[in-house]
RNA sequence: GGGAGCAUAGCUCAGCUGGUAGAGCACAUGCCUUACAAGCAUGGGGUCACAGGUUCGAGCCCUGUUGUUCCCACCA
């Protein structure tokens, strides 16, 4: 029966195979089972702009080890895909392809036809980036797959922006906001990156109208002057008192600003004198709007001075810089030029300097909204993990501002205002009207702006689910959903937004644990980047490696939160790994003769030791599950399968399986594989595709039928019937004798073909006895002898190794150099001695004695005890040298 | 100006509620031991940034210092 595995594993063959059967089989598929409990998650929809970089491999690496162990414990497990329409960054490329190949712009191709091309462009990249997350292993319900610009989701768009603006939550109002002249939009705060730039600071020379002077104002920004409608000084600064209430004369423009007096002006930074641009500068607005100061726009729409910029109109803004400098050099208006480092404002799309400036938009009132959201989670309704970031949520979400929703854009939820052109009524509406509602006129034009696509992701938890249909069964049983897998990179953009929209609309918070992971960076440290063409594609990765140490690798050796450095040597790390799995396999399956993969009910000291270190294993791992300690679980996994059962346990029983007892061999064989069935599923979220293909080739227990995945079995649980403390000890002390053989044997450089009579002295007899086939095998005895430890041989003309329970002694007196062993023995004598100094000293605290829990206090007066008799035998040894 | 993270072996990083410092890679030595040389065995290598404090006991908790990274913020 026994089935035999390939000599190599390949996993470029066997993914994909492997992907298609489960697919095939529906078992990614999230059913609603009343007698079970959902458990979901919703991806967060990568943008339909390209590929999958290494980034998304994280974050759905993450979200997939997540569902396959709640999918393997009995949840009914859903995990929903979809995709994002990404207003600006689609739009851009789009348009970005159009010049390129056929020289057109937008304007061009008109509205209609060019939002056909976006969603050409949508229909092919966006089922690239699906083909590329099934490369991965990401087990999603992909019939269920979602665009933010679907019908269903396209009406919990309107649905929400319609309530809100009843509620008087979201407004139209002419402020200062972030305009980016290369996109050509509004963007909101989130959206601007704020970078420091080298720049200057002017110093430029303002007449005094009556002619008694000037004053001097500083600023980085001299191509704004020409929209300037004041200067502020502080109120206390006694240089200026005397200006309060006068005027001077605006240079280049020859217009008479007045001089007022506002607390926002630091007296101690530049020359105590601010120019005020209000419709070009936040601060300068609100400073307009307490001393009614005149809103002069000079800049356009693509950053270009505008007709109120007299001679300059015309000119780019930079432009317009140098040229207003040089201007005010030759009429001897600039005091002085100082380098200045400060603040830029950085399109996040496109990294052009954001322009402050005055316009009409809609925005979204987030004080009332943002309570709730504070709400939920300062009362712990939803955590974060690790929790400093909900810290970070909070902070922001304290001082959020008004948030600006309109684009102007094509690509996007069009927003779904009417203006009447004859009453100027506004029209909102979750149908589309075909009159005003207020003078029934049809003279009505709909906004031509697009909404923040951030505003549809922000409802991406139940518009997903069926939302706002409120008979939806999905909506009913999946909401809220339960973990959302992210990068702190996107808090403020989704998660908080996410957040606030689902307690408002839903009343329930979207997900009970925010998971946050840090970014993949390249091997030096930087950020992964386009434009540093220092990117690793997770698909050549995945190729080369395979997708399942990919996935190990990103989850192992970094802790949650943190960033984490790509370095491809790691992931043939873990290819290596996923080799050994497969050649351990490959061992049990060529000595199988067993077809059903039970536990026999006669088990040896080893087999004992193997199931109750599994038994831990299995605990610990489920806990660490449980807490989101992906990368401790997966190392714990890697280092049981490696270290326990293949370097050990293998080994151990290679006697048995190449013996005549064929009782024994059996029960071996069922040992081992009945612990490999375990280790497979344990392993199973992480590497998905290697354990399912082993698996399927193993003997299984009751209960599996043909046709049935690894990926649907049940999650091993811990019990106390494989519980075996005592002999999992006893296996270690013999362990302990081959390390120590081993030891000493290769300081001597004896090669392990050469045998050696082993002479045991210990008070452990009957342990040592379950062990000579393990000291012949592994610690390269040609027979043992096992004698009491008060009748330990002469020690002459041997090697004499000394472990806590046993003494042991070698033959090999011809091969030691007596000298180097005795500075050996003098060595780990003095170690040992020195240890037991310190230990001792603890006992002798009183302090330790009685304040120490009690296990503590007997574990090290145990271990005392056990090295006094160590150093006792080193001493005993070195006499006799 | 606020807030946060990080500092542990040559490198990159783990170290869960304080209780004998770990992994991968690299390095050294010996092994083709019939699953695996993508391997096995053995070994070297750490004042856990610094200074205090709490504690019987600190890599871990507290305070401060230094270095470093990041986030937020309207100082022209």
């Amino acid at each position: 029966m026994n089935k035999e595995l390939p000599k190599v594993y390949e996993p470029q063959e066997a993914e994909g195979r492997i992907y298609q059967k489960w697919e095939e089989n529906g078992c990614f598929k999230g059913h609603r089972d009343p007698k079970k409990k959902p458990f979901t998650i919703v991806m967060p929809p990568p943008n339909v702009t390209g590929q999958l970089h290494m980034g998304h491999a994280m974050d759905d690496s993450l979200q997939d080890m997540l569902i396959r162990f709640k999918r393997m414990q009995g949840y009914a497990a859903l995990y929903l895909p979809g995709t994002d329409h990404a207003g600006i960054a689609t739009q851009v490329k789009v348009e970005e392809e159009l010049r390129e190949n056929e020289g057109l712009s937008r304007y061009d191709l008109g509205r209609e036809k060019f939002l056909e091309r976006v969603w050409d462009w949508k229909a092919k990249y966006g089922a690239r980036i699906v083909a590329q997350q099934k490369k991965l292993g990401i087990s999603a319900d992909w019939d269920r797959a979602r665009f933010t610009m679907d019908e269903g989701l396209s009406r919990a768009v309107r649905e929400v922006f319609v309530s809100l603006y009843e509620k008087d939550l979201i407004y139209k109002g002419s402020r200062i906001i972030n305009w980016c002249p290369h996109c050509v939009t509004a963007l909101s705060d989130a959206e601007v990156e704020y970078q420091d730039k080298p720049g200057h600071l002017w110093h430029m020379r303002y007449p005094l109208a009556d002619g008694s002077g000037y004053l001097v104002v500083a600023t980085t920004r001299p191509e704004t002057m020409m929209g300037d409608t004041g200067v502020a000084v502080n109120p206390n600064d006694e240089r200026y008192k005397h200006l309060v209430g006068k005027t001077c004369i605006l240079p280049l423009m020859d217009r008479e600003i007045p001089i007022v007096a506002d607390e926002y002006v630091e007296m101690d930074f530049g020359t105590g004198c601010v120019k005020m641009t209000p419709a070009h500068d936040p601060n300068d607005f609100e400073v307009g709007l307490r001393h009614n100061l005149d809103t002069i726009r000079v800049l356009d729409d693509n950053g270009v001075v505008n007709a109120n910029g007299g001679k300059y109109q015309g000119m780019d803004r930079y432009e317009a810089r140098k040229a207003v400098v040089a201007d005010l050099e030759e009429l001897g208006l600039m005091e002085k030029i100082e380098p200045y480092s400060h603040n830029v404002g950085t399109c996040y799309r496109c990294h052009s300097d954001v322009e402050p400036l005055i316009s009409a938009q809609w925005f979204v009132r987030m004080e009332p909204l943002a309570k709730e959201a504070l709400r939920v989670v300062n009362e712990g309704e939803v955590k974060f993990v690790p929790d400093r970031f909900a810290k970070t949520y909070t902070n922001w979400m304290e001082n959020v501002h008004d948030w600006c929703i309109s684009r102007q854009l094509w690509w996007g939820h069009q927003i779904p205002v009417w203006y009447c052109a004859d009453c100027g009524h506004m029209t909102v509406s979750r149908t589309d009207p075909d009159c005003c509602e207020k003078c029934h006129s049809k003279n009505i034009q709909r906004d031509p702006d697009v909404l923040d696509t951030w505003f549809s992701s922000a409802l991406w938890p139940f518009s997903t689910l069926g939302w706002p249909d409120k008979n939806s069964e999905d909506f009913k049983y999946y909401y809220p959903t339960d973990v959302l897998v992210t990068g702190y990179d996107i808090i403020f953009f989704w998660v908080a937004r996410m957040i606030f929209s689902a307690c408002e609309h839903t009343g329930k918070p979207p997900f009970h644990t925010v998971f946050i992971h840090g970014l993949v960076r390249d091997d030096k440290g930087r950020k992964m980047s386009k434009s540093l063409g220092n990117g690793i594609d997770p698909l050549e990765i995945a190729d080369k490696y395979g997708a399942d140490a990919l996935r190990f690798n990103l989850v192992t050796g970094n802790s949650p939160g943190n960033d984490m450095r790509f370095f491809t040597e790691r992931c043939e790390a873990m290819r290596n790994f996923a080799n050994k799995i497969w050649n351990a396999s490959r061992f049990l399956m060529m000595n199988l003769t067993i077809d059903k993969c039970e536990l026999p009910s006669k088990l040896e000291l080893e087999d004992k030791w193997i199931l109750s270190k599994l038994n831990r294993v299995v605990a610990e791992i489920t806990e660490n599950m449980d807490r989101y300690e992906l990368g401790v679980a997966a190392q714990k996994i890697y280092d049981f399968i490696w270290d326990d059962y293949c370097d050990w346990y293998i080994e151990l029983t290679k006697t048995r399986l190449q013996g005549e007892d064929e009782d024994s061999k059996v029960r071996a064989q069922q040992v081992l594989c009945y612990v490999l069935t375990e280790m497979l599923k344990l392993l199973h979220p992480f590497m998905p595709f290697i354990t399912e293909e082993i698996w399927q080739a193993l003997p299984h227990g009751e209960g599996v039928k043909d046709g049935d995945f690894l990926m649907l079995q049940n999650w091993p649980v811990a019990c106390d019937a494989i519980d075996f403390p005592a002999e999992e000890k006893a296996m270690e002390l013999i362990m302990d004798a081959i390390r120590a053989v081993r030891g000493r044997r290769s300081e001597m450089n004896v090669p392990p073909s050469k045998k050696a009579h082993l002479t045991v002295a210990t008070n452990e007899g009957e342990v040592f006895a379950l062990g000579v086939p393990f000291l012949k095998k592994l610690a390269y005895a040609s027979d043992v002898e096992i004698v009491p430890a008060d009748a330990a041989p002469d020690a002459a003309g041997k090697v004499a190794v000394v472990t806590h329970a046993a003494q042991l002694f070698i033959p090999l007196g011809e091969l030691v150099d007596l000298e180097k062993e005795k500075a050996r023995v003098e060595k780990e004598l003095k170690k040992q001695s020195d240890e037991l100094a310190k230990l001792n000293t603890k006992l002798s605290n009183p302090g330790f004695v009685s304040k120490a829990p009690a296990h503590v206090v007997a574990a090290e007066k145990e271990r005392s005890v056990q090295l006094t008799e160590l150093v006792a035998k080193l001493e005993e040894q070195l006499k006799g040298m």
